[in-house]
RNA sequence: CGGGGUGUAGCGCAGCCUGGUAGCGCACUUGAUUUGGGAUCAAGGAGUCGGAGGUUCAAAUCCUCUCACCCCGACCA
């Protein structure tokens, strides 16, 4: 009675929290023991688990940058300011969040320390928001001829952005990232760069991560600082806004020349390098857990889940816990050898309800519960942390759904035929909450009515308009265009031709216009 | 940078209006009974109330200053 209660209770504040959705989100992430906020300002902790996760996550994003001919490489925290100042439009796109490193000592000056006015650096050091600067400086010393291209290089970094305001995982003063930074002899080679790796991007959000994604362009306006174009991957939140999850920018010559690194030709020409940059970082996380987690905490994928399977003996006598704990070890045995990561939660004195909850909450796939009943019957318990949802289903039946008892001999393909199939349908479900917040969209009343009186989401609008016209839209309705998709990613009732929802002029296709993280 | 809010035990909070020397829930420790969806009872440990100054016989409470963080906005490759 008291235990229905209180969950009742936690329930209830939940899901009243999720009207706010910022604090169903910390609540998640508190949950799952992702991350803390940190004492330092707009910086984050991140917990084992959190780092767990984002570990799977770099490793598949590295065999794939591997596998696509890329090494990877370092280069230094600090950027010289006169290095910057030779990329004016670049270095302009970062000037408002930059921290700057200005003295080298500190000294102790009436019990407290402080910084030494004496140790004053000529030159003050940028800590790098990103590295295009000090990369390129570095390329201009490798690079002479046709046969030192291309360059196809990677690095695994942090950056340092002095954002305004933060959010964990999402935009944090301190981020963890990989920025991969081409160089290459001709304009076609770097563009077919840029696209491979944004593929590389969407396959790891839809594969990996079970992330639908919109590819597309980046509009004038929002464009990387001094890139040619900014290609996307668009990823729809649950509570309808777009995030951002990762851009790969065509550089043209813009740091060639502001760096001045030239090559000769095959011909025996002068000519600029090609440059491409491409970036995914410690967000993707938090597009995780946007897209996935319920109202209990964080739903992982299989691919990405530190841990597959929580195996949980149940108990009454001092008998049956021996008996249980033993079968959980030798089953967790069997599993492993699978190549699969188990857990028995064995710990004494904690209740089994309270165990699922955690785990759950940390989003583990699987759960296997082994009582007596199992052994006797010689069969395993298998819960998953998730189904698809029906409409109009109860949470009761929901429950039921979610577990289903299969013969012990059959256990571990069983578990690994599961893992698989949750993995893809872990995608199918957040492909159908996306369509349900995707919408067709010809005038600016239903685009109102769409982000005001129904959930919002993403419309598909036609637009013939200018970045004036995206500033409009963006004052009257907190939308912005999130991407030119590729052809081939525009939905079947979205093709075609038609008239600018602003101006009314005559467009050939439709963008992608939402509320954005 | 503007608006709002919060700092009290590891976490979440009450107490502040009306000043009298600190409390609740969770967590933790010990013991007993429990264990197929968040256990119960009993006993215990833990806080210089964000910091500094002021008013007062007396400050978590009132006043001044300050710091930090959170939320909303502006900003956001």
């Amino acid at each position: 009675m008291a235990n229905a209660q209180k969950q009742n209770e936690q329930q209830e504040s939940i899901t009243a929290r999720a009207a706010n959705y910022g604090q169903w989100y910390l609540d998640v992430i508190r949950r799952a023991d992702l991350a803390d906020h940190s004492s330092v300002r707009g910086c984050m902790v991140i917990k084992p688990h959190g780092y767990a996760i984002w570990e799977k996550l770099q490793r598949e994003l590295d065999d794939r940058f591997k596998a696509t001919g890329h090494v990877n490489a370092y280069f230094p925290l600090f950027i010289p300011l006169s290095f910057l100042s030779k990329e004016e439009q670049h270095a302009a796109g970062f000037a408002k969040e930059c921290a700057v490193v200005t003295h080298h000592r500190l000294v102790s000056k009436d019990g407290k320390v402080v910084v030494d006015p004496e140790s004053q650096l000529e030159e003050p050091l940028i800590v790098r928001p990103t590295s295009e600067t000090i990369i390129w400086a570095q390329y201009k010393n490798w690079i002479q001829s046709y046969r030192d291209l291309p360059i196809l290089i990677n690095q695994w970094a942090n950056v340092v952005r002095w954002e305004m305001r933060t959010r964990l995982f999402l935009r944090t003063a301190e981020f963890l990232w990989q920025e991969g930074h081409t160089a290459h002899a001709t304009e076609e080679e770097a563009r077919e760069e840029v696209v491979r790796m944004l593929d590389v991007y969407a396959d790891v959000a839809e594969n990996v991560m079970a992330v639908p994604v919109i590819k597309g362009a980046k509009t004038p306006g929002e464009r990387f600082a001094g890139a040619v174009d900014t290609l996307c991957i668009e990823g729809m939140m649950q509570d309808g806004k777009a995030l951002q999850m990762g851009t790969s920018h065509y550089l043209g010559q813009n740091f060639a020349k502001a760096q001045d690194v030239q090559f000769l030709n095959s011909k025996g020409e002068l000519e600029y390098v090609h440059a491409t940059s491409w970036g995914v970082s410690t967000r993707l996380i938090g597009a995780l857990i946007m897209t996935h987690s319920d109202d209990v905490g964080m739903i992982l994928p299989p691919r990405l889940a530190p841990i597959h399977v929580v195996v949980v003996p149940i108990y009454k006598t001092e008998e049956e816990q021996k008996k249980t704990i033993a079968e959980a070890h030798t089953l967790a045995a069997e599993l492993k050898s699978a190549g699969i990561v188990v857990k028995v939660d064995d710990r004494e004195g904690i209740m089994p309800g309270a165990k699922f909850y955690e785990w759950e909450g940390k989003g583990v796939p699987l759960r296997i519960e082994i009582g007596p009943k199992d052994i006797e019957k010689n069969s395993l318990c298998l819960v998953r942390r998730f189904v698809i949802e029906k409409e109009g289903e109860s949470e009761q039946d929901l429950r039921k759904r979610r577990k289903s008892f299969i013969p012990r001999a059959e256990g571990v393909t069983t578990v690994k035929s599961l893992l698989e199939t949750m993995q893809s349908e872990l995608l199918e479900r957040a492909r159908i909450m996306s369509r349900a917040r995707t919408k067709v969209i010809d005038t600016l009343e239903d685009f109102e009515k769409f982000f005001t009186q129904e959930n919002g989401g993403f419309a598909w609008v036609h637009w013939a308009g200018n970045s004036d016209g995206e500033d409009q839209m963006a004052k009257r309705f907190e939308t912005s265009i999130r991407c030119l998709p590729f052809p081939d990613q525009i939905i079947p009732e979205a093709r075609g031709e038609g008239k600018c929802i602003l101006t009314g002029k005559p467009s050939k296709q439709r963008v992608v216009m939402a509320k954005a993280y």
